[in-house]
DNA sequence: CTCTTTGTTCTATAAGTAATAGAGCAGAGC
DNA sequence: GCTCTGCTCTATTACTTATAGAACAAAGAG
């Protein structure tokens, strides 16, 4: 598990952690059971706080994605969550994709271009894009 | 234009107050040359301070929605802006938009619902999303 | 010419967040 | 015993968010 982080960004460090373990999750790279280092360790490796990672594993846990305990470390947590996801997900996230995909109009992308997008990003995920438009799976 | 904001949530107002409107801009709502509130004009509507409202303005300045001056007020710039997105906005958002996806995948959406979700949102927009699966222009 | 409104700028304060740091504890492995 | 683990606690520094009040120049209305 090779984590980049900017520490020259406006994203706070335990943000971008959080966000590439998301992103490793959906691409399949980190399976259920997988381990991830230890705070210390991960901390160590990056050069920052091991408190910063803390926060960063707990953020995980919160949103179902990692189990944390003394025996096993912490560990990928993709299927058989413990609960569905956060009451309320759904529609929170589909909110902040309306927000996300409206600057992109509103810069001057059009429809169809954003949808090229949405779908490049997600061919990049684990099980792809099943599209009208390419039947055949590509998982 | 109304602008609805939720003085609970986690979001800065600044923030809840860009995103409405660009969002706003992107459905067409808000065309070329439309008019927004005054900064106190609109801070006394939403029982906020000026200040919140200017932070808000002055974001969407920097993302080249909105032109301010003294004679006009505030007003929408859609179309002809003084200068393309900034220097490197369309990756920047493309990473943002894998996060994001990310995130839905990684919470059990497969990749074709995750796709319906973006075109969902994005025919909410003026000019609608022209797909393979329906020809016919819908705006 | 007043009076008001506009964007804009300045300082200031209180509360919260982000990141750092150090210390400590309980459970597990060697 | 020693080390490593997750976990918790306090503490500090720097930055962000939102508030507030004051002031200025340019424009419009009366």
């Amino acid at each position: 598990m090779i984590l980049r982080i900017d520490l020259s960004s406006q994203v706070p460090i335990y943000q971008q952690i959080r966000d590439r373990v998301v992103e490793a999750v959906a691409a399949g790279e980190l399976a259920q059971g997988s381990p991830l280092p230890s705070t210390r360790q991960l901390a160590a490796d990056l050069g920052i706080n091991f408190h910063t990672v803390n926060k960063a594993y707990d953020l995980l846990r919160q949103e179902g994605l990692l189990i944390l305990n003394r025996k096993t470390g912490a560990v990928v947590q993709r299927d058989a969550r413990t609960g569905p996801p956060p009451a309320g997900f759904a529609d929170e996230w589909a909110a902040r994709l309306r927000t996300l995909l409206a600057e992109a109009v509103a810069q001057g992308l059009d429809g169809p271009e954003a949808l090229a997008a949405c779908r490049a990003a997600l061919t990049t995920f684990a099980g792809g894009v099943v599209d009208v438009t390419d039947q055949g799976e590509q998982a």
